[in-house]
RNA sequence: GGGGCUGUAGCUCAGUUGGUUAGAGCAGGAAACUCAUAAUUUCUUUGCCGGGGGUUCGAGUCCCUCCAGCCCUACCA
């Protein structure tokens, strides 16, 4: 067989939130399959990257103060730390926000551009002039135009009706709170219709979908003239501008598939290759997986990208249905929204790459997250009829090894290694359900066979040492091709039974030979059982999670009433945390101010003899000579640290220090007032 | 309203181009065994293949229609 050149890609995760299993699902599906095709001995290449444009990511950046960069890199950071923890082998993991993406788009879009595909038109739109930015649908709400109820969504209202936002009647910006105005603005589209006769062709005559998308791209799109499609945002926008249209950005949508091929570039710059060896090399297929809610943009402007700009057209879209966890749809409140940080902290992530796999099909059809049916399937599946044939036969072979001599086995290895093609093509078509059904048959017939030699009965009969070994040679080859037929799945599984037999797996083939006359090494536990406990902590953390997270909502929405705004912890971001040892070694009291003086000489500084009761007293110098007059403040309390180090200054000793908040005008200085009742000498915790 | 998809044993699903009495795993029932992470093996119960009509010597499989469910989308087919 010819090594085959494969592109293989996964959506690019939006940097806006954590992994959780829904995620899951098209993570390891397209791992196993990139995992299948490497272990066939084809070259594969497997990217993915950050999403990391739009206006959430701006508005989230605004939010929490930070810099959109900070709040990307954090979230890349987590990304591919779940991605590890379940196995998932990358070999590039980009971002969109990269040069190399700015490059290639700015490429393709010139290639779009030439072909005569881009119009520029007015459109209006509410623009939140608080926040400078134009609003999409999703942050206006307002009064429906048609039925006239309140509070309704920026595109369509409960009552069935939909309109454009500017039709609502007293919108209201969800961003600032304040009424948008209507703009004008020019966007720029691109014209799909010209594409019309490509993409129909593509669409419905090639063999890169599945049909039951073929039907619906021509049920939903063909039927009509293709829209235009909406190419630009102006500015306010996290994105990159475009080259040629200042003040405008490419819709997060033109540079998110573009990141595919910018993650390659990436990788070809680490490895010595060139990014048109994989994208316009007719000789290489792309494999996109994804979900069912971005068909539109894989299957029409995406190709209609590629095709203008010259580069590969995918070779399948590969797209997969949903994940419902026991029948529903996720749930923070049931706790059964679970991210893939909590999943790992009680769960083996091959548990989760089995379950999904024996529930993944090559259609589109959601998968459900049966919890119970989750338990009882790993454990009868992997630890009682597979790995158990390894742990029921290995110890009799540890003195002698295996046979030097493949023994009668009433052809059960050859069964199983006939089937490794029919396998292979399971895998091959993402039906992975079928490929797991057809491993389980071939343990289905081990275990009988096991059962009928009885190895435990041979033991006790010292003439038949021989017919030992060799039942239990055939059993632990049998066990082998399993793990090797698993392996795409089960890495770990792969990985040990190669530590166990001293032999690694590394390719498919090698179902085809059992291995003979080698030692044996002493069996250890290679997957354990579900504890439905773990399962129940894992939902239960999910649920304290969720409480967490909508007492964090509901205090943001009192914050709001206040309106305070964010601008001090933009310029003074918190420091690192401290322990609470840290912070009691710092002796905060109250103290009266016995007296407050000028400083002769001194610009800043006012000299205060603090009083913590009876004769302790602290001489300090402070410098909140801008905002306070010495005669205003005699008598007062203030907070002070009263174990500082004393320090020598210009004037003198200073033995501590007052507590006051402060802006970054020298006037903005407030002295901490302690409460009525206070007295001097009172430590403050 | 339009479009896509699904409906097979209690549960999760297979059923290839229509062909002999409809299958698997799990769950349920009975027994055997003890090497193994109480795992395994053998036997066993269960189906108006959503309803109705049609094509055919013959339909779960093709056609029509109705019903139910899921998803997409919108006054445009």
């Amino acid at each position: 067989m010819n090594p085959r050149k494969i592109l293989v890609t996964a959506a690019l995760p939006y940097a806006n939130g954590p992994i959780h299993l829904g995620h899951l699902v098209e993570y390891i599906q397209t791992d196993i399959w990139a995992r299948f095709q490497r272990l066939r001995g084809h070259e594969v290449l497997f990217v993915c990257a950050d999403d990391t444009h739009g206006t959430a990511i701006m508005l989230r950046a605004q939010k929490e103060g930070r810099s959109e960069e900070e709040v990307i890199a954090e979230s890349s950071e987590a990304h591919q730390r779940d991605f590890a923890g379940f196995g998932v082998s990358f070999d590039n993991y980009g971002s969109t926000h990269s040069e190399e993406n700015r490059k290639l788009c700015g490429e393709i879009w010139q290639t779009i551009r030439d072909a005569g595909l881009v119009k520029s038109k007015e459109i209006e739109q509410l623009f939140d002039a608080e926040k400078g930015t134009f609003l999409a649908d999703r942050f206006v709400t307002g009064t429906c135009p048609k039925c006239g109820k309140t509070d309704q969504a920026g595109d369509n209202c409960e009552c069935g009706h939909t309109y454009a936002p500017v039709e609502l009647i007293d919108p209201i910006s969800a961003l600032s709170g304040t009424k948008p105005e209507v703009r004008n603005a020019n966007h720029l589209f691109i014209e799909l219709e010209q594409l019309r006769e490509f993409l129909t062709d593509w669409t419905q005559n090639g063999d890169s979908l599945q049909p039951e998308v073929a039907n619906y791209i021509k049920g939903q799109f063909l039927g009509d003239d293709l829209r235009d499609w909406d190419i630009s945002r102006p500015a306010q926008y996290f994105g990159f501008e475009i080259p040629d249209s200042p003040g405008d950005y490419w819709y997060v949508w033109f540079d998110a598939p573009i990141g595919y091929m910018a993650s390659t570039q990436q990788w070809c710059e680490k490895n010595g290759q060139k990014l048109d060896d994989w994208w316009k090399n007719p000789d290489c297929e792309v494999h996109h997986f994804i979900g069912k809610d971005i068909i539109y943009f894989h299957t029409l402007f995406w190709p209609g990208m590629l095709k203008t700009a010259g580069y590969n057209l995918p070779t399948k879209v590969r797209i997969h249905g949903f994940l419902t966890v026991d029948g529903e749809k996720m749930s923070k409140r049931k706790g059964t929204f679970v991210k893939a940080e909590t999943y790992l902290k009680h769960l083996d992530p091959a548990a989760l790459r089995y379950f999904y796999a024996s529930k993944l099909g090559p259609r589109l059809d959601d998968i459900d997250l049966n919890l119970e049916e989750f338990q009882a399937k790993v454990d009868t599946d992997l630890v009682n009829k597979v790995v158990n044939l390894a742990s029921r036969c290995a110890k009799f072979l540890k003195p002698t090894g295996l046979s030097a001599q493949w023994p009668d086995d009433g052809g059960l290895f050859k069964q199983a290694a006939d089937s490794a093609d029919e396998i292979a093509q399971a895998y091959e078509d993402c039906d992975y359900n079928k490929a797991m059904r057809l491993i389980l048959a071939a343990a289905d017939r081990a275990n009988p066979f096991i059962e009928n030699a009885a190895p435990w009965v041979l033991k006790k009969e010292e003439d038949k040492a021989q017919e030992l070994q060799d039942v239990c040679t055939v059993a632990i080859n049998l066990f082998r091709q399993l793990a090797i037929f698993l392996a795409p799945v089960l890495p770990d599984l792969a990985e040990k039974t190669g530590e166990l037999l001293g032999d690694p797996i590394t390719s498919w083939d090698q179902a085809q030979t059992p291995l003979l006359g080698t030692p044996i090494n002493k069996f250890k536990h290679m997957m354990k059982r579900i504890d439905p406990k773990d399962i129940a902590k894992m939902t239960e953390e999910t649920k304290a999670d969720q409480d967490a997270e909508a007492s964090a909502g509901a205090m943001s929405e009192l914050a709001a009433k206040y309106n305070d705004s964010p601008q001090h912890l933009i310029d003074k971001p918190l420091t690192e945390e401290c322990t609470f040892d840290d912070f009691i070694k710092v002796d905060l009291r109250v103290a009266r101010v016995l007296q407050a003086s000028h400083v002769e000489g001194a610009d800043k500084l006012l000299q205060l003899t603090l009083g913590l009761g009876g004769d302790e007293q602290r001489n300090v110098f402070a410098g909140i000579k801008s905002a306070y007059d010495p005669a205003d403040l005699e008598g007062r309390l203030v907070v002070m640290v009263a174990n500082l180090k004393p320090r020598k200054m210009r004037f003198g000793m200073s033995e501590g220090m007052v507590c006051a908040a402060g802006g970054p005008e020298a006037t903005e200085i407030y002295l901490l007032d302690p409460d009525n009742g206070a007295q001097p000498g009172q430590r403050v915790t």
